[in-house]
DNA sequence: CGTAGGTTTGACTGATCTCAAGTTTGGTGG
DNA sequence: CCACCAAACTTGAGATCAGTCAAACCTACG
């Protein structure tokens, strides 16, 4: 956690292939039902996607980006760092996330986003963007609906973080991932790899390495999940939601 | 903090008087640039006011509320209790905050809105809200501009709760209260009176009264706070940015 | 296979909590 | 204007969850 590498960008490598922005639409139509007419103006968005290796930072604080970014495929998480050079992560993304609708108001970064896991990220020029909103207003209203989203997993995080212990908090973010990963049509909520190190949890939580390793042993010993390698089962979901203090309701899935 | 008092909202005297809308278009200006006619439609807007006592619940969650409130006067916090009986509040409201744009959005609330001090609060029907912005582009644009800068102090919060210790956390909520006070032209930055209890910055901070008590007695220490009731001083700005570890960026003032 | 990153373990430390008793403050009614 | 009361603030002492430090142990991958 702490002193650990915040070291500048690597070179990513600008990248050509066959994708497309679908992920993202599909995404962005459930948030808020869009429009034939809305899914083709996405997919007519001139984008090109860059293939990034983990840990590679997409926008450092106090940054001017021009590009407004798309996660396609990967995981990514924002983060902040304490003059005591301790880092928070305040969310994570999922493909199919925008990852930074806030750039268009704003024209300074102020907080990082990093990939976790290898990752490939669209990126739209913010103009492009605006157009897209401007004549668009459905698009708008999804993108709108998923910021005021994010802003009530910051506040639940908030919340994990000051008024849990750390059992629950490791918990609940293992939930999040679990409930938001079905969500996105990505796989059940029962079974999966998780794409965070441990250390990227205890930066989720506000604790140490150590105590989220401890913690995620105990929530073996308590029965409800099961490990292998990365890979976690929840074994039993009530107790799980339970432990975890665990209530969906905040990420206002339709 | 845990336990204390979470009844059931006191009745609020509803109530007419001469008051307008002019502290919400003058803090909504301060966001983003209005247009005559855009502070004339605000002006237009039908409300009513409600005066509230203090520790009164203005939205509870999983309501669904109908209106849309904007704070007149007096100070409000929004907060979420953790099963453990705990307490977190997320953010504090100041005079001219549109309390709760995003009801337009979700059907029921996610957390709790209480007031801190005496409040006089406007209530707005969400429909005319709704037709307000969907006439007056300008005024969204405001409204998003203000959820996206909420959203970056949960972050900052996040951070605050998670990865500093007592002492930064408790000088942070000061710095912060300080520098919107003066950006909403409440008064000075350097001397101002705290709205909330000792407990409401507990909850605030994820720290118990107790030991936020000590904080403020450290910081009085340290010499970079003077203290008298409620009355704040900040003696020393650069210090006391130092230990809160306080960069005013993210709350993109202007 | 060698190495770096990630995970696990153990022993000790410490910031913050808990509990419990005062003390001060601000509002209210006589 | 003062006495009273509840809420807010302080103080002290002991308890604990989580942190620190340091060493091993995996395990993926070049």
């Amino acid at each position: 956690m702490q002193l650990r590498d915040v070291s500048p960008a690597d070179k990513a490598e600008p990248h050509r292939q066959p994708v497309s922005l679908r992920t993202v639409s599909d995404s962005l139509d459930r948030l808020y039902p869009l429009g034939d007419d809305d899914r083709a103006a996405i997919d007519a968005l001139p984008f090109r996607t860059v293939d990034c290796p983990a840990n590679h930072f997409l926008v450092r604080e106090g940054q001017r980006p021009e590009y407004c970014a798309m996660l396609l495929s990967g995981y990514t998480c924002r983060h902040k760092l304490a003059a005591n050079g301790l880092r928070q992560n305040v969310s994570f993304q999922i493909p199919g996330d925008v990852l930074d609708a806030q750039q268009l108001e704003f024209a300074r970064a102020d907080h990082n986003l990093q990939t976790i896991t290898a990752a490939t990220v669209a990126l739209v020029m913010k103009q492009d963007v605006q157009q897209l909103v401007d004549r668009h207003p459905t698009i708008r209203h999804a993108l709108w609906r998923g910021a005021l989203i994010e802003a009530s997993i910051f506040r639940e995080w908030v919340l994990n973080v000051g008024r849990r212990e750390g059992i629950a908090r490791v918990a609940h973010v293992l939930c999040e991932f679990a409930v938001r990963r079905q969500a996105a049509k990505l796989g059940p909520p029962d079974r999966f790899e998780l794409p965070m190190t441990q250390e990227q949890i205890a930066d989720a939580t506000g604790l140490t390495p150590v105590h989220v390793n401890r913690m995620m042993q105990a929530l073996g010993a308590l029965g409800v999940i099961e490990r292998n390698k990365r890979q976690v089962t929840i074994v039993n979901w009530d107790r799980m939601r339970e432990v975890a203090d665990f209530d969906p309701a905040y990420l206002h899935i339709a």
